[in-house]
DNA sequence: ATGTGC
C-alpha cells in the first residue's frame, strides 16, 4: 500500500456507516459498526482495505464490512465482496484468506453443566490427548497417500463418514452437507499435497481451539429448539481450518495470478489483491482448488469431532450431535438480487461472494438450509461465532433481507498483535487467572496462550451487538467456556 | 492463518 490515506466515514444508521466512492471506487464501502465499536474499527488500514476492495473488476452493491474488521492480507478480515461473473468479475484469493475454509462446528451434548462438572478435568484430560495441535505435524488420520488425500479433497466430510468416522446427522447438519462438487484434486501443487498429508485431523495454532462451553443464554427460543439447544447444556466447539493444504494453495494461486492479472487487463491498487476473473482458466482453477480445500476443512473438523464424541462417550457416556459446521473463509458461486448496477434492477444475478473472517447467514426458508430447518418460519441458517479464549462465544441465526449478501461477522476480532499480547502476559499467569474463573486450559504452547489473551480481542457481545443493530443476524444463544484445548 | 522470510 502506498500513502496511509484515510477513508471518510459517514454515518447512516446507527450501526451502518458509509465510505463514499472517490478515485477507482467502482462502489462504496460499507461498514457495520456500533458507535461504540468504530473507533477502534480496525484502524484506517483496515478501512482503506474496504475502499481499495472497491475498486475490484465486477464488483456489486458495495464492499462490506462486518462489525468485527481488521486489517488482513489485501481484502480485511471481516470483509464481504461479490462480483459479477457475467460483467467479467473477478476472484481474488486474497478474498477468501489463507487459512480456506476455516471455520466452526458446534456439537450439543446430551448432559448439563450440573452433571458434567465432576468429570471435567477427566474430560478435558482426553480430550487434550485426542486432539493433535500446535505447529507442524500430528494428526487424527494418517492418510495412506495421496490417492486417499484426493478421496478427501473430492468428498470432504462425507468420505470421513463413508469411512466410519461420523454419522449422516453429522452430513446433515453440514454446510454443504458435507462437501462441495467442484473440487479437483489432480490440479494441487505436488508442495499442497505433501503438506496435506499429514495434518488431517489437527486444529493447528493461533486462535484455533476445541472449547468445551455450556449455553448462559437462549435469546430465541424456537430457534434454540430448532438446532438443539436448551440452557444449561454442555457444548463442544471446534475452531480450526485446512492447515498447511489451504495455506500452500492460497500461495500457489495468488502467485499465479500475479502473473496472470496483466492479461486480463487488471491493475490494483494493492499486489495482495491479486485477482483474475472468475470466468478465466485461473480463475476456474483457483475455485476448484478452493474447494478442495474447502472439502479438507470440513473432513478435519468431522475427524477432530469424532475423536472428541468418543471421548466424551467414554468418559460421560454423552453423545455429541452436531449442531452445524460452516465456514467464514470462503468464496461462493450465488444467486443474489442485486439493486441498479449493471444487470437490470433486481434481477437475479450469479455472483461471486467472498467472505473473509465472515459467515454465511442464509435466510429462513432457504433451499440450502438443513431439511430440518428449512420449513420453519422463523429459523434461519445456524451462525457459529467462536468468541476468543476464555470469553463467550455465540449462535445467531440468518433473518430475511440481511443487507450484505446473507453474511455477518464471524468473530471477535483482534484489535492487539500477537506480538504486544505475548508482551503484555505470561502464559502461565493467563492460565492461572483461566483457571480461576472455572475455566480448564490444556494449551500447546505458553507464547502461543499468551498471545490469545482475551484483552487483545474486541467484545464479542458488543460485536454481535452490532451485528444484530445492522440486521446481519439475530441471537440465539449465548455460551461460555469451562474448558479450552488451545491450538 | 502458516514448515512464523524469499
Amino acid at each position: 500500500m502506498t500513502q496511509a490515506r484515510v477513508p471518510a466515514l459517514v454515518q447512516e444508521t446507527p450501526y451502518r456507516y458509509q465510505i463514499e466512492p472517490t478515485g477507482r471506487m467502482r462502489v462504496p464501502g460499507v461498514v457495520f459498526a456500533s458507535p461504540g465499536l468504530l473507533p477502534e474499527v480496525g484502524g484506517d488500514q483496515a478501512l482503506q482495505q474496504v475502499a481499495d476492495v472497491a475498486t475490484l473488476p465486477g464488483i456489486v452493491d458495495a464492499s462490506y464490512a462486518m462489525p468485527d474488521v481488521h486489517w488482513g492480507y489485501g481484502f480485511p478480515i471481516g470483509g464481504v465482496a461479490a462480483t459479477d461473473i457475467a460483467e467479467g468479475g473477478v476472484v481474488s484469493p486474497g478474498g477468501v484468506g489463507f487459512d480456506i475454509s476455516c471455520g466452526v462446528r458446534l456439537y450439543a451434548a446430551d448432559v448439563d453443566a450440573a452433571d458434567f462438572a465432576p468429570r471435567k478435568e477427566a474430560v478435558l484430560d482426553g480430550l487434550s490427548r485426542s486432539t493433535p495441535r500446535g505447529m507442524g505435524k500430528g494428526a487424527v488420520w494418517e492418510l495412506s497417500g495421496a490417492g486417499q488425500l484426493a478421496k478427501v479433497l473430492a468428498s470432504g466430510a462425507r468420505y470421513a463418514v463413508e469411512q466410519g468416522h461420523g454419522v449422516q446427522r453429522d452430513l446433515d447438519r453440514c454446510e454443504d452437507f458435507g462437501a462441495v462438487d467442484d473440487a479437483d484434486p489432480a490440479a494441487l501443487s505436488e508442495r499442497a499435497v505433501k503438506r496435506g498429508l499429514h495434518q488431517l485431523g489437527s486444529l493447528g495454532s493461533g486462535n484455533h481451539f476445541l472449547e468445551v462451553q455450556v449455553v448462559d443464554a437462549v435469546r430465541d427460543q424456537a430457534a434454540a429448539e430448532a438446532y438443539g439447544l436448551r440452557a444449561g447444556q454442555v457444548c463442544v466447539m471446534i475452531h480450526c481450518g485446512s492447515r498447511g493444504l489451504g495455506h500452500q494453495i492460497c500461495t500457489d494461486h495468488v502467485r499465479a495470478m500475479e502473473q496472470a492479472m496483466a492479461g486480463f487487463g487488471i491493475t490494483v491498487p494493492d499486489r495482495q489483491l491479486a485477482c483474475v476473473p472468475v470466468d478465466s482458466d485461473p480463475g476456474r482453477a483457483y475455485l476448484r482448488a478452493m474447494a478442495s480445500a474447502a472439502n479438507y476443512a470440513r473432513a478435519n473438523r468431522q475427524l477432530l469431532g469424532q475423536a472428541a464424541r468418543g471421548v466424551f462417550e467414554r468418559l460421560t457416556g454423552a453423545g455429541l450431535d452436531l449442531v452445524y459446521d460452516i465456514s467464514h473463509n470462503l468464496a461462493k458461486v450465488e444467486t443474489h438480487r442485486v439493486a441498479g448496477g449493471a444487470g437490470a434492477a433486481g434481477a437475479p444475478r450469479r455472483l461471486c461472494v467472498h467472505r473473509k473472517g465472515a459467515t454465511r447467514a442464509l435466510p429462513p426458508g432457504h433451499p440450502d438450509l438443513p431439511a430440518d430447518l428449512r420449513d420453519l418460519p422463523d429459523v434461519g441458517q445456524p451462525v457459529l461465532i467462536p468468541g476468543s479464549m476464555g470469553t463467550a462465544s455465540y449462535v445467531l441465526t440468518g433473518v430475511p433481507g440481511g443487507p450484505a449478501f446473507a453474511s455477518t461477522c464471524h468473530g471477535a476480532g483482534r484489535t492487539l498483535s500477537r506480538h504486544q499480547a505475548a508482551k503484555a502476559v505470561r502464559g502461565q499467569e493467563l492460565r492461572q487467572l483461566l483457571e480461576s474463573r472455572g475455566i480448564a486450559v490444556r494449551g500447546a504452547s505458553w507464547r502461543g496462550l499468551a498471545e490469545e489473551m482475551p484483552e487483545a480481542y474486541k467484545d464479542i457481545d458488543a460485536v454481535v451487538e452490532a451485528a444484530e443493530g445492522a440486521g446481519l443476524a439475530r441471537a440465539v444463544a449465548r455460551l461460555v467456556p469451562v474448558g479450552v484445548v488451545k491450538g
